[in-house]
DNA sequence: AATCCGGTTCTTTTT
DNA sequence: GAACCGGATT
């Protein structure tokens, strides 16, 4: 090499870097490591999406220079000087002729695809690259892995000559409704084939990209298998005629796409020459198989992760993708982020602590510059309502001192530990909210509107067709169906089809007028397909009569659903906003099947109640992690298989490292649970938690874990009293009966509230008095907001949040 | 078609 | 303890 390259290409890299320059070594190193596959194992907090960002701005800005021995052609002494003696701080046209000088061949924005697992982290990815690199930004494919294979199977897909490019997506309830479908009609014991787990077969047969008929003959004589295969043949079958995917096979299909259109493959290599995956740890074999195959090309592989967070392995997620990439890739660099900018060193070494005990892991351990912080709490109550209850009066006390409610999260194993969580927060004040329970989407009534939108679509959509068809009910009931369904099948025509031609068919003469109306609301809304979407939802709205008919009773839920029904337009028009007006009702379709509302975090300050699953990716300031008691957390099934346990800890660790400053763990001696009282031992994580570093002393407290007690099993004179007192609307947890916290009590607490006041909460704004009783040194009041119904409030916990209004 | 009863099941979740 | 599903009943 010469002398001139040498002194060129260190000068280069010396000005890359100081563009770089607010990342550490290691971020630093990874951003420039743009050529050939690269594993960037990135600890909890070590800011891998500023690395995945800047990575792709250096991609963009300097091509592969930071990372190559080629210079520019051109490149002549006098340049080399110019670069020798520039240090940035030079005019604009000297900016861009040093920026000239250092790139080599950079990249255009639609040759960067970066993969993400959800929405939610693709589009941080989208607005963070929007705000460095601006407009250009656009042009990069940041998606999910599914929609990133719509968009791909989208354009390519009618070459396996099984489907349409319009063809629709199923999410899992569809799927799981058409398999009990079949199950039905196959006559297939629901008992012995749950259609949960005869999914979830199928699913990993997928995953293992065998056919049906590779299953059977892999299930030798096992019979269950044996019918497995069966099924999954016949859902084929009316996926195909449906014109459907469900979620794994726009994977699947994208894969089989690859590989028998090498073509189509050719197409995707050439265009995306940076392909950078996150959450690495968490994909499955066939996302695993999608990422090789686009990459195969240029080879300019980069794949973030982090094996100790790896907590999917229940969902198909294969730890060993990542612990295999340095196999796969002989070539392949790897650099560990280890340096942590979320957490106290305290918190840190928690963590550290818990995970180390893990076997199957790479070799890290995070470290920080941050300070100690205040030493972990641990507080055993005496059963759950106690440990809700204290987590409560911390929170209060926190709150009192200046900390916001949404500065705090309680994290739990499962989903059933939060009901009593709830009852606390009420109980107490706290505005708060449950993340991961029933989505938006989810409803039925959202669901049966999209899919109308579906049919009107795709009329061959078979199972949206009978989701809808007589829901309002139109008198068009499963005999009718299942006549057509019969008349269909001999004909090959689609359902849709021959309930359009029913005249033609004898059989359906009865029914006749019934079908024909429908049909003819459907081929109007077809008609009106092309008027814009939320006209064609007005449209569907008032023809299909979904409306009339929640109007018809005025029940709370009538109403509630009415609601939703009308706020499905409102998404429909800040959609097509988005889109800059111009959107197809496939387009929506597509979106909404790929979309999850968990997405909308939104801006409330309440303290966020999660699983630890859904905490994944975020901090807080202030952390609980309730019921860390072996049997929950590990869980029963986990304890004795090596695996498993593995996998709990790095749910543990994941847990502990979203605490930015404080962390409190809690276990209780009892617990309610599934209907049993179980007394279970402080988890084996905790154990593994150096002493120096915990608070124990709130667990010697059994005064304040007395006084809680008794909280699940109201005496029966009280509970006679308040069932009497409810008025309408009142939810029976808000007035569990309740007790001052010895934590949060101030010193004189003011019993001067009557029935008839008004009065401000803090949380629950304006409300009226119904009734005030004295409880001892207590009161309950029980008061009606204007807006979030009628609650009963203790005034030792929430009086402080309370003043009195004038009329 | 709507409602009631009784049996069953209960990790974790995204797309 | 609660929610969900299916079958039976009206």
């Amino acid at each position: 090499m010469t002398d001139f390259k040498k002194r060129y290409i260190e000068v280069r890299k010396k000005i890359i870097e100081h563009d770089f320059a607010r990342l550490n070594t290691e971020q630093r190193q990874a951003v420039m490591s743009t050529e050939g596959p690269l594993l960037i194992l990135a600890g909890a907090g070590s800011g891998k999406t500023t690395v995945l960002i800047n990575r792709i701005a250096c991609i963009l800005k300097y091509g592969k220079a930071a990372d190559s021995d080629e210079i520019p052609a051109y490149a002549d002494e006098r340049d080399l000087e110019f670069l020798e003696n520039y240090s940035g701080l030079y005019s604009p046209e000297d900016k861009a002729r040093a920026e000239e000088l250092c790139s080599e061949d950079p990249a255009e924005p639609w040759q960067v695809i970066a993969i993400t697992f959800t929405n939610k982290a693709a589009g941080e990815l989208v607005s963070r690259l929007e705000k460095m690199l601006g407009g250009r930004s656009g042009e990069i494919w940041a998606s999910t892995f599914h929609s990133a294979c719509v968009r791909i199977l989208r354009r390519d897909i009618t070459a396996l000559g099984l489907f349409s490019r319009n063809f629709t997506i199923y999410d899992t309830s569809d799927s799981t409704s058409l398999i009990k479908h079949i199950m039905r009609e196959t006559d297939t014991d629901e008992k012995k084939y749950a259609p949960r787990a005869v999914l979830s077969a199928i699913s990993a047969a997928k995953d293992a990209m065998l056919t049906p008929e590779e299953y059977l003959r892999s299930a030798g004589i096992d019979p269950w298998k044996k019918t497995v295969a069966e099924l999954w043949k016949e859902y084929n079958r009316r996926m195909i005629q449906a014109d459907s995917l469900d979620f794994d096979d726009l994977i699947l299909y994208t894969v089989t796409l690859f590989e028998r259109c090498p073509d189509v493959l050719e197409y995707y290599r050439r265009r995306f020459r940076y392909v950078l995956v996150d959450e690495y740890q968490d994909t499955n074999m066939l996302q695993y198989k999608f990422i090789s195959l686009l990459s195969g090309g240029y080879r300019n592989i980069c794949v973030v992760g982090d094996d100790d967070q790896g907590i999917y392995k229940f969902r198909g997620a294969s730890i060993e993708n990542i612990l295999g990439f340095e196999s796969q890739y002989s070539d392949a660099r790897v650099i560990k982020l280890e340096q942590n900018y979320r957490s106290t060193s305290t918190i840190l070494q928690a963590a550290n602590a818990v995970i180390r005990v893990n076997a199957q892991r790479k070799n890290k351990e995070l470290w920080t510059d941050n300070e100690k912080g205040g030493p972990i709490s641990l507080y055993t109550a005496m059963n759950e309502n106690d440990e809700a209850q204290y987590a409560a009066a911390c929170i209060l006390k926190g709150h009192t001192e200046g900390e916001k409610w949404s500065d705090y999260a309680v994290l739990y194993r499962i989903n059933a530990l939060s009901n009593r969580l709830e009852y606390a927060m009420k109980r107490n004040g706290i505005p708060y909210r449950v993340y991961g329970g029933m989505r938006f989407y989810d409803r039925a009534e959202i669901k049966d509107m999209l899919a109308y939108l579906c049919v009107i679509n795709n009329p061959d959509d078979e199972l949206r067709l009978r989701r809808i068809i007589n829901n309002p009910p139109r008198g068009i009931g499963d005999t009718t169906l299942d006549k057509a369904s019969a008349i269909a099948e001999r004909e090959g025509k689609s359902l849709y089809r021959v309930l359009t031609e029913c005249g033609d068919y004898p059989e359906l003469r009865t029914a006749y007028s019934k079908i024909k109306a429908f049909t003819d609301i459907i081929e109007e809304l077809r008609a009106a397909s092309t008027d814009t979407l939320d006209e064609l939802y007005d449209r569907l709205v008032r023809l299909s009569g979904y409306m009339t008919m929640l109007e018809a009773k005025d029940t709370q839920d009538n109403i509630t659903r009415a609601e939703n029904v009308s706020e499905l337009k409102t998404n429909i028009i800040s959609f097509v906003r988005e889109r800059g007006g111009v959107c197809t009702l496939a387009d929506f379709l597509d979106e909404m099947a790929l979309y999850s509302d968990t997405d909308a975090m939104d801006g409330d300050d309440c303290v966020a109640l999660m699983t630890i699953h859904s905490a994944k990716g975020l901090e807080f300031p202030n952390v609980f992690i309730v019921g860390a008691e072996d049997g929950i957390f590990p869980g029963l099934k986990a304890i004795g298989e090596q695996d498993e346990i593995e996998e709990e800890r790095r749910l543990c660790y994941v847990a502990i490292t979203r605490a930015k400053r404080r962390l409190w763990i809690t276990n209780a001696r009892q617990r309610m649970l599934f209907g049993r009282t179980q007394s279970n031992m402080v988890s084996r994580f905790v154990k593994d938690i150096p002493d120096e570093l915990l608070d124990k002393s709130g667990a010697s407290q059994t005064g304040y874990s007395a006084a809680y007690s008794s909280y699940g099993t109201p005496r029966a004179e009280n509970r006679g009293r308040y069932m009497g007192g409810y008025s309408s609307g009142v939810r029976p947890e808000n007035s569990v009966k309740s007790r001052p916290s010895s934590l949060s009590r101030p010193a004189p607490i003011s019993l001067d509230y009557k029935a008839g006041e008004s009065v401000i909460h803090k949380a629950f704004g304006k409300g009226m008095i119904l009734s005030a009783e004295k409880m001892g040194p207590d009161m309950v009041v029980e008061i009606a907001f204007e807006k979030e119904g009628t609650k009963k409030l203790m005034i030792s916990s929430a009086g402080r949040y309370l003043t009195k209004i004038g009329k």
